[in-house]
DNA sequence: TGATGAAGTAAACTTACCTCA
DNA sequence: GGTGAGGTAAGTTTACTTCAT
């Protein structure tokens, strides 16, 4: 059982700032970090560990080491990612978390001070993880596993690219449907647009002739079941009709309350 | 041509909530 | 029903890149 809290310390010669900050993270509640177990201490004049990975710089200085056992939320670890995890740690002699950051000691792109680095995928790692993407949104434990370790990776690495790639799919889809919507919108604009400058004309002529609607038979037909008279131009989601001699026109548009149409 | 700041991007993180054993 | 583990979504932080000036 290891506390769920990952503590990274330096202390050297250095005088930047952070070089004698503790930094904790301790997570209230449940965490699915795989990281949270990580426990890094760097020592900044070291020559075996000038490569510090600061986790959550943000908090700050307050956080105290006496806290570290008492607050942090214990969990059984996953014993094959503890191997795993294990065997990575062998390997690249290192104790930090990216593979850009598993490098050896001279590696300039390191803060000494101990911030954390961002990693950056590779080509292959991403198009591998896009072309897992497209087969399974989400990933159980074993395909994230087998991912992490086909890709170098950790699973939690893995864990938060397909949540982050999730997320701009969802936005992108948002951005699209708002587009769409957009698009509705402006049509039903002008549609509303149309059919009021529709309204005033027809207005205007049954104020000039109410009892005798004179339309040119080049725009208008009979119908010959209801005997109304209906736009030859208009299309079946504006059509407008009435009668001859009919005082109120009908409208039958695309809404349920022809009275929506006509607000502007 | 190099410095710089704003804006954008993506990895990593936190928090809240849900499901399930 | 309470609890802890494991998972996801949503929102945030931050390191890094790009680009205009």
């Amino acid at each position: 059982m290891i506390c769920n809290t990952r503590l990274s310390l330096s202390l050297g010669s250095s005088t930047t700032p952070h070089d004698a900050n503790i930094h904790q993270n301790t997570n209230k509640g449940k965490s699915t970090n795989d990281d949270d177990q990580e426990l890094t201490l760097c020592l900044s004049t070291s020559s075996e560990f000038t490569n510090c990975n600061m986790i959550n710089p943000q908090l700050g200085v307050n956080s105290s080491v006496s806290s570290f056992s008492n607050t942090s939320v214990k969990r059984e670890r996953d014993a094959s990612l503890e191997e795993e995890e294990a065997e990575n740690l062998e390997t690249k002699k290192v104790v930090i978390i990216s593979p850009k950051l598993l490098v050896d000691d001279n590696d300039e792109d390191v803060h000494e001070y101990g911030t954390r680095k961002k990693l950056r995928l590779t080509k292959e790692q991403s198009d591998v993880l896009e072309d897992s993407f497209k087969e399974h949104t989400t990933l159980n434990s074993k395909q994230k596993r087998d991912l992490a370790r086909r890709l170098s990776l950790r699973p939690r690495q893995v864990e938060v690219w397909f949540q982050n790639r999730r997320a701009r799919t969802k936005l992108k889809q948002t951005e699209v449907d708002c587009e769409i919507l957009r698009k509705c919108y402006e049509d039903l604009k002008d549609e509303n647009r149309r059919l009021n400058k529709e309204l005033q004309e027809l207005k205007s002529l049954k104020m000039s002739a109410p009892f005798r609607v004179q339309l040119s038979a080049a725009t208008l037909s009979m119908c010959a079941s209801c005997e109304r008279t209906y736009s030859a131009t208009g299309d079946n989601s504006t059509k407008i009709s009435f009668s001859i001699g009919d005082q109120k026109p009908h409208f039958y548009g695309s809404f349920t309350n022809p009275s929506t149409a006509l607000l502007s």
